[in-house]
DNA sequence: GTCTGTGCAAATTGTTTGCAACTTA
DNA sequence: TAAGTTGCAAACAATTTGCACAGAC
């Protein structure tokens, strides 16, 4: 299970010399299996019930790797806080937050991509990426 | 100059018991006249260059209240610092934002905006505010 | 043995808040 | 004079960093 993110982990490590960790390693396992959009305190907080004995800086900074590796995507939205999905091998998609129990919906959509894209294209800019979020009231909140 | 702001922060005194101050006035009247989306530092500097002593927490308050009045916007982009732009009068717009200069480019689209309408009805969801961010590089920083 | 990773606590950054002094109505 | 407003400094919350020690190679 994971094995093709363990694989990235692993491929980074070689080719960047560094270290392999028990907690990363920890980290990565937990991180996967449990639900998206997660917050480092989240994670940190899972671990911590596990009887991982992890520092709260661990998952900061590992976080921050598995983004830069592609294992990750950082996530933040109006609260500021920096949020955690599985990235690798998902293709991109956008965001719908409820206003009142926060869960958080996964949307694509081809025609915005395009659109973005075409807007993009008549100020001459070139789009690297974007971020679009729909915040309102989900069915059962309404 | 900026009548229509001043009457709205004039309404909005009256109907809520408060009183005038002068820091209130300063701050408006530069914020108006400053470039937009400003942060509050930005606009901190600004005023104590001009000799206006006013403290950096009167301007978060202020903003935060012309924010609830109308009178400003207030935006967060990855920085996660926030911004303030002029909102009164001004229709809802999206942001273009340059990786390299900063800059900030503002954009109108129907097209999109019927579109996140329309995926919002396909998930039940009733959509209060949205957010599209595009991030790239402008024209002179291609 | 060298170099990276970790945990802890301290530092940092943007923002908010408590409070005494001040201003407005 | 009774309220809201301000400036300052302290408090906060999320995140980062310095450092001594532990662990990997």
């Amino acid at each position: 299970m994971f094995e093709k993110e363990f694989d990235l982990l692993e491929e980074y490590i070689t080719t960047h010399n560094l270290k392999h960790s028990s907690q990363r390693n920890d980290i990565l396992k937990n991180f996967l299996k449990e639900a998206r959009h997660l917050t480092v305190e989240e994670l940190y907080n899972i671990l911590k019930e596990k009887g991982f004995n992890i520092g709260i800086a661990t998952v900061y900074r590992t976080l921050k790797l598995f983004s830069e590796i592609g294992i990750s995507k950082e996530l933040k939205f109006e609260d500021g806080i920096s949020r955690y999905e599985s990235n690798f091998g998902i293709s991109h998609h956008d965001h719908l937050i409820c206003l009142k129990c926060g869960k958080i919906i996964e949307i694509e959509s081809d025609e915005i991509e395009n659109l973005q894209q075409k807007i993009s294209l008549e100020h001459n800019f070139i789009l690297k990426s974007h971020k679009l979020e729909l915040y309102g009231f989900c069915k059962e909140c309404q």
